[in-house]
DNA sequence: CCTTGACTTCAAGTGAGGTTGAACTTACAC
DNA sequence: GTGTAAGTTCAACCTCACTTGAAGTCAAGG
C-alpha cells in the first residue's frame, strides 16, 4: 500500500482555493467528508480536492448547494468516483448555462428594441416582461447570473 | 392647468408590478421620491412611474441599487427627464450584459473542453479561472476570495 | 358614525453562501 | 517542554433586496 497522504483543513484551503470556515461549511452541509485526528483535528482524503473542485464549479455555474447536494449523491458509494462519474455530473450543467445565455441575450434585445423604438412610453417597454426575471435567472441565481458585474458595472455606468 | 393625478403607492404598486413595501423600500434608497398628504400618506408623481420601470429594468440587468441610485443621480435635476435623459442611461447596459454573456459562454467553453478532455486532473480544468471564479459569487463571497486573489491563483497553479 | 380597506412606521425575518470572533486545544519544531 | 501556528466549536454577523408582522392611522362609502 503507497502512503496515503491526508490533507489538513489548511492545506486543502490552499489548494482549492476555499476558505477554511468555507470547508467547514461544506461538511456542515453534507457537501464533502472528512477523518478526524485523535486530537478531534480534519484530514481530509485526496479525492476530496476533486470534490471540493466539482463543488465551486457547480456553484459557478450557478447551482445551489442544495442541488449540488443531490448530484453528489447519485454518485456511487461503493467506490471512488471516476473521471467518468465526473464527467456525467458536469455534462448535466450545459443546458443550465445555455438557457442562462439565451435569457440575457433576450432580455439584451430587448432593450436594444425599446431603445430603438424611441417611443415615449418607455415603462410599458420596460415592464413588458417583469415577471421573466426571477424565471432567467434560475433557482437562487440572482447573484450568480452576473459574472462580474462590478467591473462591468462600473464601465458601463462610466460610459453612461 | 390640467389635473395633476397623483398615485397612491397601492396604485403605483399595481402599475409597477412592485410590491407597496418595495416601494417604500426605493424610496428609503433615495431612488424615489414621494409627496406626502395631510394625513401623512405617499403621493406618486406620475413620472415616478417611469422611474420604477427604470429601476427594475437596471435591477433585472445587473445593477445593485447603490448602482443604480449613483446613475440616477446623473439625471438633471431641473427638469422632468426625457425619453432622452432614459436611453442615455439605458444604453450603458449593453455592454455590461454582453459582457456578462462572454463570460458565460467562457465557463461554457471551459467545461466543454474539460469534459472533452477526458483528463484525469478534473480539479485542474474545473479550478484553473479563480480569478472568475470570486468575481461569479454573491456580494459577500467576492470580498473574501477577492481578499486574496492571488492566494487563490496560486492554489490553482499548485493544484493537481 | 361605522366599517373596511388601504395606508403608516419600525424592527425583525428571509435565503444563499458563507465569514468572524471568542475561547479553547493540537501539532510540531526547536 | 515550550512557543506558536494551526486547528476546534458555536453563535453571531455579513450582503442584497426585499417581505412580514405588529400596532396603529387615514380615506371613503353607506
Amino acid at each position: 500500500m503507497p502512503i496515503e497522504r491526508y490533507l489538513t483543513i489548511g492545506e486543502l484551503s490552499r489548494r482549492s482555493g476555499v476558505a477554511p470556515s468555507g470547508l467547514r461549511y461544506y461538511e456542515s452541509l453534507g457537501l464533502i467528508g472528512s477523518q478526524r485526528t485523535s486530537g478531534n483535528q480534519r484530514r481530509y482524503d485526496r479525492t476530496t480536492l476533486r470534490r471540493v473542485a466539482f463543488v465551486r464549479t457547480a456553484s459557478r455555474v450557478g447551482l445551489t448547494l442544495d442541488q449540488i447536494a443531490e448530484a453528489l449523491a447519485t454518485l456511487p458509494e461503493a467506490r471512488t468516483p471516476t473521471a467518468e462519474d465526473w464527467t456525467r455530473l458536469s455534462r448535466s450543467w450545459r443546458p443550465l448555462l445555455d438557457a442562462r445565455i439565451a435569457a440575457i441575450e433576450r432580455l439584451r434585445d430587448q432593450l436594444d428594441s425599446c431603445i430603438g423604438c424611441g417611443c415615449l412610453s418607455l415603462e410599458r417597454c420596460m415592464l413588458q416582461n417583469p415577471a421573466d426575471n426571477a424565471a432567467a435567472l434560475g433557482p437562487g441565481a440572482r447573484y450568480l447570473e452576473g459574472d462580474s458585474p462590478a467591473d462591468a458595472a462600473q464601465a458601463a455606468i462610466q460610459a453612461g
